[in-house]
DNA sequence: TTTCCTACTGTACCGAAGTACGGTAGGCGA
DNA sequence: TCGCCTACCGTACTTCGGTACAGTAGGAAA
């Protein structure tokens, strides 16, 4: 497959001629082919998206990867998100890079070894608060103390809750102590750490 | 590379010889040689980690793809988490598993378009909400402020606080006017929404 | 040296939260 | 019909949270 080297840095792009003496080579601008693996270094600091996508829809059958010289995280997921095929360091070496194409020219995605990882693990991470925040404690509650349990749990006195349900504040103090034994809390703003999913140390 | 299929079902592990002919196949529990690309396609239900770890210890050397008939993005996660290289459909066709199968000799991850786009999606999405619970609320709290602030985020009295920092609870009292003063809180439940970074909603 | 901020403490007070007793009324299955 | 659950309400009480109005002590900057 065609392969073709953007950057609008001039030195940047005389050095992978060197390194890649096959390769096209081009600005940001340039002329695109309709099919084709690209390969693009915009200047540090600027947002994936604002790179990704206008290639994307100049040349929407070619593959693009995206290279940086300062590759993080976020950056790598905004733009995969935007549609890249890949994200690598633009001062990986050339085995890396054949690696890199081989693996997006056969429809896989390229974002190296390290940042897979941090990906996964922040990812795991991130999932498994997620559950936590599950809706666990509706189990074994009514469907008014659902609601009261709502009402507590964003904040709301029990003077609030008795006007918002037209109810009297002693009944809402009534499902209150009610949720307080069912769920295992001491007081109200244990009730909304529960309710809230944040997650309990003691 | 040598490719070997792993199965404890006779029936699928004869259809992936009619498949790939050259293709060697065994039970989970065969002899694994050092170096080759192992498709390992466990029990519907199987945790991943279960099979991928110990898979991983006995030939540490060898590239791991799991298969899955019902694949989905929790599993897929933890898949590579614990160290496959891949994760693929076990029904994907022929071209695709030779795709995954270049990709991650090629030292690439493979898990697929559609979860790939689902994992970044929710991943982009866990991560938006993150910047949410940002620690803004540091920025005008005293070194002190914040660790009460801390505590009663986490549900703690102001007896308990008094005893965890060595002080009185009047001065436990003080510290936490001072908190609701200038974060805007009427009472500790609001505190601890907004130091937990719980969307408010009034 | 004065001034300001931070950390800390004391007494007194009020209101909210939560508990402990009680009670009524309706629905639902045995 | 009898229990059981749910939702609701009342009074009296204790505890906790929070405020008001005080004060002391140390450090840092003017």
């Amino acid at each position: 497959m065609q392969q073709l080297f953007l950057s609008v840095d001039a030195q940047r792009r005389d050095s992978w001629r060197e390194a890649f003496p096959d390769l096209n080579v081009g600005f940001l601008e340039s002329h695109l082919p309709p099919t084709a693996l690209i390969w693009a270094l915009p200047p540090a600091g600027t947002s994936p998206e604002t790179v990704v996508s206008p290639l994307r829809a100049r040349a929407p059958e070619s593959l693009l990867i995206l290279l940086s010289d300062e590759p993080d995280e976020d950056e790598a997921l905004a733009a995969l998100a935007a549609g890249a095929a890949g994200y690598c360091n633009g001062h990986a070496a050339p085995t890396v890079l054949q690696q890199a194409a081989t693996v997006v020219e056969n429809g896989g995605m390229w974002i190296g070894q390290a940042l897979m990882k941090r990906l996964l693990s922040t990812t795991t991470s991130l999932l498994k608060q997620r559950p936590a925040t599950n809706e666990v404690w509706r189990d074994t509650l009514t469907a008014r103390e659902q609601d009261v349990a709502l009402a507590v749990a964003r904040g709301a006195s029990n003077k609030e809750i008795a006007r918002q349900f037209n109810i009297t504040e002693r009944t809402v103090k009534f499902h209150v102590s009610a949720l307080l034994e069912k769920l295992g809390a001491r007081d109200r703003l244990q009730l909304s750490l529960i309710i809230n999913g944040v997650p309990r140390l003691t």
